[in-house]
DNA sequence: TTGTAGGCGTTATCAC
DNA sequence: GTGATAACGCCTACAA
């Protein structure tokens, strides 16, 4: 546990050793050809010099560097759906050995170009977390590339489309017929896995053969502020629906208040179905009924393909997890009671 | 908007420009002493081939490099305390054009320790969530350090004493006489944090001549399950406890639970308090009453810290920020309803 | 099986 | 003001 700030280099390793600096790289990175001998020798010479090898120096010198390093980029560290995916992802790469360096995306372009530098140089592969378009493009093929909740060459993601489709047929097959959608798409940048979301709950309508007024599709923007205020809009309506289905838990929560604020009881009042089954979800006043993404899982499963990528194992390109409805207290029969399994 | 995956360098820049690749290093460093012409000229030449430095190059050159990047060294990502924290920093850093590398900390020591020769070659200053005794001395004083939840040279804390003693006053005055503790404390780790917690709320049963059954001070270990858990050993104990007072929130909420699934209602049966204020807390049911941690503005003090340090500017050592108690709907007079205000 | 030379992209140092 | 040269610590390629 002695503590020395000192740098230790592979020169200082050799010097221990009585072997060239070659001898102690090719060790660490166990390259075969040297006898067992010299291998202990200088294992030995590393523990008492207490070497570590400099990542920077290595990313430096050849190309593709083993780093031990999983890269991140991601929007909003306090997003639950992001926080619960990336532990799952943690998981399986410190299982694996691997590192994982978050990085949270930045507005400013130049630190955003820096920080992909970096990456790029550095980690063995990267995750991208709901990506934009240029983040995609900003790596080429210079390092393996697994994307969460958007598309690319390798994806993992849930099934979108069923999802909203679950969740808006729960709420029909209640007996709702006004049923509004609280999307999550904003203005800047159409998202994906919130167009499909949408996609499924007009699909249900339809099959129902339930209208869309236009008025009852507003944009959530996935956020719980929001949400809440466009809700409060949906509630004053001349005739504003008796069920909601929210892109995301994030802005059923919101919903949740608006409902309060207004004195609309949830479910009697007004039914409201939520989207990724956070943490949160089934601790909320209703306890809100909502689709499932197993966010654990699926980070699980980005390591591993991540992983398998960096060693150019062969994997599949797109992994889909099925959605799944989790019904809770927030649904009811439009002005009835819940109706609650256990 | 062009995308060259190939490297650009310096000597490349120094070749547009028609300089020397060090007039070109000087540009980049705002270092003084060149015509305002070259500077423009090298400017351009930078814009033109869309040159980006390679932090692991600077790194390896440097003593002390300067490459806008803050680690972050902490456990559990989807701990919601870590999360807003996190944010909070992030949102600052990035306002002084800082990226935010984050790093969750490792079991496996090897990792351990390349991932803080990484930091220390590459980051301009190292932020510490609730650090382990080893994590500090890996960085020495090789590079600027805050801790955030701990103890170091540099902290930011909440007053968790006080924080205590609030939250079990706050019970204490209710009525009640018979408080429990969920201590934040595992055996492993004594947490700076957990102890201080626990302390006030010993300090405030003392004051009020209330005794302490040892058997009222459980292990909650900062976890919602755990606390769950053991808040069913406390309800079912011969003179149960008539209200909770628990380390921090998620605990709080995993009484919640095992009160919910033994059909004592809260407040009514059993008052519960939490700590930290998370997000989750205004819409458990019912809302939990809390200590409250400025927890966005505890991770942008602690960013503005360590900027400051890594600037070599003048700064406060320890920021300690003042707890609060939010009083919601989860804590009442022992057997009678919520008193709540709006 | 082991060692030597050279270069990765940057900055420090010291001449010009 | 500007530029050549030598590191920084490691790995690739090749030689012994």
């Amino acid at each position: 546990m002695t503590d020395l700030p000192a740098t230790v280099t592979l020169a200082d390793v050799a010097r221990e050793a009585g072997v060239s600096k070659m001898t102690v790289s090719n060790v660490i990175n166990n390259k075969p050809g040297m006898s067992e001998d010299t291998r202990q020798r200088v294992r030995h010479a590393i523990d008492r010099t207490g070497y570590v090898v400099n990542p920077a120096a290595r990313a430096l010198s050849s190309k593709r560097p083993r780093n031990n390093l999983i890269g991140v980029l991601t929007p909003q560290l306090n997003w639950p759906w992001v926080a619960e995916l990336l532990h799952g992802a943690s998981t399986t790469a410190e299982a694996a050995g691997l590192n994982l360096a978050i990085f949270t995306t930045a507005s400013n372009p130049t630190l955003e170009r820096e920080r992909a530098t970096l990456l790029r140089t550095l980690a063995d592969g990267v995750l991208l977390v709901i990506p934009s378009a240029e983040e995609h493009s900003i790596f080429g093929d210079s390092v393996p590339v697994v994307t969460l909740g958007g598309h690319g060459q390798h994806t993992v993601q849930v099934d979108n489309y069923t999802g909203g489709y679950l969740a808006t047929k729960h709420l029909i097959d209640l007996g709702h017929t006004r049923v509004a959608h609280l999307a999550g798409q904003n203005d800047d940048t159409p998202l994906r896995d919130a167009t499909d979301r949408q996609a499924g709950y007009h699909a249900a309508l339809l099959d129902a053969g339930l209208p869309v007024p236009d008025a009852y599709v507003q944009k959530g923007e996935y956020a719980e502020d929001v949400a809440e205020r466009v809700t409060r809009t949906l509630l004053t309506l001349p005739e504003p629906p008796t069920a909601i289905f929210a892109a995301n838990d994030l802005s059923a929560i919101g919903a949740l208040r608006a409902a309060a604020a207004l004195g609309r009881r949830v479910p009697q009042d007004l039914s409201i179905v939520g989207f990724d089954d956070i943490h949160a979800a089934a601790v909320t006043d209703p306890p809100l009924t909502t689709v499932r993404q197993p966010l654990e899982e699926m980070g699980q499963a980005a390591a591993r393909l991540l992983i398998h990528l960096t060693r150019n194992e062969p994997t599949d390109s797109h992994v889909r997890f099925p959605a799944t409805l989790v019904v809770r207290g927030s649904t009811a029969p439009p002005g009835q009671e819940a109706h609650m399994d256990p």
